[in-house]
DNA sequence: AACACGATCTACT
DNA sequence: GTAGATCGTGTTG
């Protein structure tokens, strides 16, 4: 990696989730694998905000699968979905504020050959483009959730690269909430899992 | 113990 | 555009 790549200290994540979410744009997330590590530059999240949103997994309170949203800020919440997809969360706020940022879309920058084994005839820019293509094509799982994401084995990395223009629309695959523009995308990137609407 | 459903994706019409 | 895959979790009985 870059000389000039800084992994983003907690501090970073413990702020309130609509201003961390679009400043993940253009950051880039990084697993260290045991074979090579795999990154892309993160193109689309989602905010999801306290008991007060109702779309947030924690909106009724805490669980045994949301827990990991009650802590402490810059740790992995993931969860399984569908039956067979899983979805990458970063916790953020204070610990007893459940919030957290969904990374929904990402494009490939480096473990191409191991995204590409991950995710068979997948093109380059669908390789990331979408929660569970992305947990996928990057090897994330449960297994990571609650994983401290300002160690050394997944974790955001920020390359001083330009700033992207961002827009936000409503949050996908949700019954409620669809009020809130609570998704923040790249406006000039190929790799969103659905245009913004 | 049984049930309904989900922050998704793919294949097919 | 829409149906089907597939299963852990939370809720209900």
């Amino acid at each position: 990696m870059a000389a000039r790549a800084r992994k983003l200290p907690r501090s970073f994540y413990n702020r309130p989730t609509l201003e961390v979410a679009p400043e993940l744009l253009g950051k880039y997330l990084v697993h260290a694998t045991a074979h090579e590590p795999v990154s892309g530059r993160i193109v689309e999240v989602e905010a999801y905000v306290g008991q007060g949103d109702p779309a947030c997994h924690a909106a009724r309170g805490k669980t045994d699968r949301n827990a990991v949203m009650f802590g402490p800020p810059g740790f992995a919440y993931v969860y399984f979905i569908y039956g067979m997809y899983h979805c990458f969360n970063i916790v953020t706020e204070r610990e007893g504020f459940p919030a957290a940022v969904l990374i929904r879309a990402a494009e490939p920058t480096d473990g191409l050959s191991l995204m590409e084994y991950n995710s068979p005839g997948k093109r380059h820019h669908e390789l990331l483009s979408g929660p569970g293509k992305l947990c996928r094509s990057m090897g994330i799982t449960v297994a990571h959730s609650g994983l401290d994401l300002t160690g050394g084995e997944i974790y955001v990395e920020d390359r001083e690269t330009s700033v992207p223009t961002i827009v936000t629309g409503s949050r996908i695959g949700i019954r409620s909430g669809t009020d809130l523009l609570w998704r923040f995308c790249d406006a000039d990137s190929g790799s969103l899992s659905r245009p913004v609407g």
